[in-house]
DNA sequence: TCCCAGGTAGATC
DNA sequence: GATCTACATGGG
């Protein structure tokens, strides 16, 4: 079942013959903001206190200057390279035959197993943001409470700010960062993580449900954002967030009318099941991708 | 000047 | 339950 194998080149790590994999794709379709385009192909990325520059060509993808403890033990994991794709395409296209041309498209996105206090924090400021400004942010709050891991003269990137460093970031801080009224939620959000009210410790044993309704504790959080922290940093993948994008793709793909929010995410349990979170990602990159329903690209 | 952005809380019915 | 609005900030 493992085809793919791990070997070190000089002072980089390959990770060679990579199936359903594009690194393109699986950066720039939203799941993740803590990233910098470098070139064709080409990124640096930081999850939690980790970095990695890597390059893909063709089924190879390259972690320059890379450690092979590091990529065997945390990058593999982070790009879901052990996951069968293929199971998981064949299951959505025996069901629903409507995804087959956003899969083929799309083919390459893998759902990125991120961390889960970055990802709960950088939702959270995703609220009525466009994802250039989430980005920036992200990037900014970074920069000023982590730690530097790379520096190439034009861009410069820091590990996402850990314990303390994270946990007494205040209100006002948070404003500093132009977060705007997300700063009280996001305050909210690190004095739960540093009473270990909250952690990504938590949820081991609870379901899908129980995990969203204590997601939803915080302040700030509601029903899309918790879905997204479930899918992309607790590994709940049966999670379908639905946002402006997802209603206005769901509308125009399915169901050709104005259509509530809960409707849309009773429709896709019903329709992908566990598979929700795969079926979101190929639809919501293939949708912005194409503009579908935006009121300019109308009929 | 107006409208919108990977939404949510609080008020209101 | 479903709907309405204010909320900072930035860009088209």
């Amino acid at each position: 079942m493992k085809k793919y194998k791990v070997i070190q080149a000089d002072k980089n790590i390959l990770i060679e013959n990579i199936e359903d994999f594009n690194i393109e794709q699986t950066m720039e379709c939203g799941q993740c903001f803590h990233f910098v385009k470098l070139g064709d192909m080409e990124y640096g990325i930081v999850s939690g206190e980790h970095f990695a520059h890597v390059k893909q060509e063709k089924d190879t993808l390259i972690f320059l200057d890379g450690v092979i403890d590091e990529v065997n033990n945390y990058w593999i994991h982070y790009f879901d390279i052990d996951r069968d794709y293929g199971i998981i395409k064949k299951g959505l296209l025996e069901k629903d035959d409507a995804l087959k041309e956003m899969i083929d498209e799309m083919y390459g996105i893998r759902i990125l197993n991120q961390e889960f206090e970055e990802t709960l924090i950088s939702f959270i400021i995703s609220q009525n943001k466009q994802i250039p400004h989430i980005k920036q942010i992200v990037s900014m709050l970074s920069k000023q409470y982590g730690k530097k891991v790379f520096d190439n003269g034009k861009v410069d990137m820091y590990t996402f700010p850990k314990g303390n460093n994270l946990y007494d970031i205040t209100e006002e801080q948070f404003r500093q960062c132009k977060t705007g009224f997300r700063a009280a939620y996001l305050e909210d959000a690190v004095t739960r993580m540093k009473s270990a009210q909250i952690s990504g410790d938590i949820f081991t044993n609870m379901n899908y449900e129980e995990a969203k309704d204590a997601l939803i504790q915080i302040k700030g959080v509601g029903e899309k954002i918790a879905n997204c922290v479930l899918l992309f940093g607790l590994g709940y993948r049966e999670a379908f967030p639905v946002d402006v994008w997802m209603k206005r793709i769901m509308e125009d793909i399915y169901f050709k009318k104005e259509t509530s929010k809960e409707e849309i995410m009773r429709f896709a349990w019903e329709q992908y099941g566990k598979y929700g979170g795969y079926a979101q990602q190929y639809l919501f990159h293939y949708g912005r991708t194409h503009a579908i329903g935006v009121k300019s690209n109308k009929k």
